[in-house]
DNA sequence: GGTTTGGTCAACCATTCGGTTGAATTTGCC
DNA sequence: GGCAAATTCAACCGAATGGTTGACCAAACC
């Protein structure tokens, strides 16, 4: 399963998957570490991560027998340009964001899918 | 169930939810004529109505015999705001998105001091 | 009044989700 | 080598999802 729109927000539909994204906004954590605050099993923590990581919204890297979680930010991008589509509340202008977006993407890395 | 993170999220990661929205921005429309571009019964269309519904996306008011569906925007505002928590994270293409906001404002008007 | 139209409700079904537990696997430590 | 630590795997469970169909109800039409 791939990043995609459906992905994405299906991993944020989830408070425990959430709050991790929230801890790992301040720095890269083992699983063990991730899981200590939750009052839930590590293999259910390490389930989440699996979500969080086909959504592309974290990335895992094994060092010896720790393995890292690393944030993703950019896999948020695509599902907070659809979601700006809908809103006047947002100061930035759509049109020319989203022109810079595509300029700044097919300049750089692998396109990023646009999931419909 | 009230319009949470929760809900908000949960009802977009459906792609047929996330296409009625976006039929939705060009004009309110009747359960009826939402349905009818879906390969599925009116029924399931219905259902996905009171999810968006429930997560504050849509309103439906019933005149006569015909309910009426309203995009509601504003319950997109507390998802977007959390994401944008995230996407502050990448300094090389804030750098650029600033750069080209400079850009763009000082092509319509009075270049401003500072953009702090 | 009878019938169509618009829409929901209720029951059902298969699949997915979020969690558990216990066993397995890999790596580091003495 | 042997044990402990870090993590995943596999099987299972109950609840929620997304869909179906058929009955139902309310408003409109003739």
């Amino acid at each position: 399963m791939e990043p995609t729109l459906d992905t994405v927000f299906a991993a944020l539909a989830d408070p425990t998957r959430r709050a991790i994204l929230t801890m790992l906004l301040e720095d890269d954590m083992a699983v063990t570490d991730v899981a200590e605050p939750f009052e839930m099993s590590l293999a259910a923590i390490s389930k989440h991560l699996a979500i969080l990581t086909r959504a592309g919204l974290i990335s895992q890297e094994k060092r010896g027998r720790v393995k890292w979680c690393k944030l993703e930010p950019d896999a948020l991008k695509a599902a907070s340009v659809w979601m700006q589509g809908f809103g006047q509340f947002e100061p930035v202008n759509l049109d020319a964001f989203e022109a810079f977006l595509e300029r700044e993407l097919s300049a750089g890395q692998e396109p990023r899918d646009s999931a419909e």
